[in-house]
DNA sequence: CCAAAAGTGTTAAAACTACACCCATGA
DNA sequence: TCATGGGTGTAGTTTTAACACTTTTGG
């Protein structure tokens, strides 16, 4: 037992909400929680943080460890420093969400802890204490974030259509759009633009292929551009 | 040295971003870092998180330990959990930001820390490491919410005349809004109510006091309403 | 030739912007 | 009576919302 404080410290560890899209509906991530506790119930994934690495860099480190998946879209969500329950140790939790775009990509499951899988946010399983707060919370934050701010284009692959990216909308806010409407609307964000590519082996009309150029979207946004759906 | 741990844990600590509105400005309210480091400069309030206490707790205390102030909004910003350089310990950051009501109150300096100011956000002093860009964030995250959640009110007396209001959404978003089409919009808002009650004392024509009330924003909120100025 | 999704404009309603004067009050 | 800010309405412009048909492709 090397470590010595003067007074005592909490447990520090991140907990990551991975968003994908799939069957037509928002997924979330989780894996199996292997304590001895009733009924092996879901969580998070997450874990410790270590003293020599970033919060952000645990929570990449976590989220591979769970889905093999680098390179995704992570922003912290939230810090649960909440009490224990009398006799358990107090833990902080910073609660971290990621989009990932699962398309054409095979999820791992990760061994060492047995389980993984990718759940209907609609239908969550039960969690671990706290776990099912700092879901909601997170599909609030990306509820309210997709409105104004270029993150629905993270769920998707680099090329995609305008469609799909309808849908993306149409899921998260849980309502149709008009298709003319918000057809308007992007293509007037010069910053989504045409490939000279299109959809393939469909068996009607093959759509345009679009991408989001990231660069001309953030000089939009230093001139003051607000981006909204 | 009583407590002992089977791994290293970084220290955990709350820093608030106390704003308030004060001669015509944005103010934030920093304390003297009284390390022996150098030129003994400025930073934001803040401490240890006990470990009987939640996060939101500690900030509280920490607040009031600075401003003598309680029943101030509180909102969790950020945990800046960023590698210190060599040598010195981890220490984790969760930092918070508040909005005051000075108005009519006595500002409490801290006996025990030596010192206590307020100082305009356009013109911040030296600041310890760090806290120069905890202060950046607060301050982004105030102008950006500030358009569609109701918080500009916390800036202000129970009582406030519409004059009021918009000054306090001119000195966030730093620039002049239309009088008629501001009270247009506000007035519209069934839950900014009119008081019986106008100002007093003063060399012009008094104006109409009214007051935010949060139960019928609330129910609005619930029902979809989307508060935007 | 059928099914399925791609692509395309117009119009009415609503929201936003700009703008100027008279009123009430205390000094 | 003057200086100061309170309070009020309208018209032009822009933005949003609603809505239906033709085209392309593979099966």
């Amino acid at each position: 037992m090397p470590y010595t404080y003067e007074f005592p410290r909490p447990a520090l560890t991140v907990d990551i909400v991975a968003f994908a899209l799939a069957r037509e509906q928002i997924q979330v991530m989780l894996v199996r929680h292997d304590s001895e506790s009733l009924g092996n119930p879901w969580a998070l994934p997450g874990g410790w943080v270590r003293v020599d690495e970033t919060l952000g860099e645990a929570a990449r480190r976590e989220l591979r460890a769970g889905t093999g998946l680098t390179d995704v879209f992570l922003e912290q969500l939230y810090t649960f420093g909440g009490l224990e329950p009398d006799g358990c140790e107090r833990v902080v939790s910073v609660a971290y969400y990621a989009l990932v775009n699962l398309a054409g990509r095979i999820v791992q499951t990760r061994p060492e802890t047995g389980d993984t899988a990718w759940f209907p946010i609609q239908e969550p399983p039960e969690m671990v204490l706290y776990h099912d707060s700092i879901l909601s919370m997170a599909y609030e934050r990306l509820r309210g974030k997709v409105r104004y701010q270029p993150i629905g284009f993270e769920l998707l692959p680099d090329k995609f259509s305008l469609r799909q990216l309808q849908h993306v909308y149409e899921v998260i806010l849980d309502r149709k759009l008009d298709k003319r409407n918000f057809r308007k609307k992007v293509l007037s964000m010069e910053f989504v633009v045409a490939l000279n590519e299109i959809e393939k082996d469909v068996a009607h009309r093959a759509a345009q292929f679009y991408r989001f150029d990231r660069r001309k979207y953030e000089r939009l946004a230093k001139k003051g551009f607000q981006f909204e759906i």
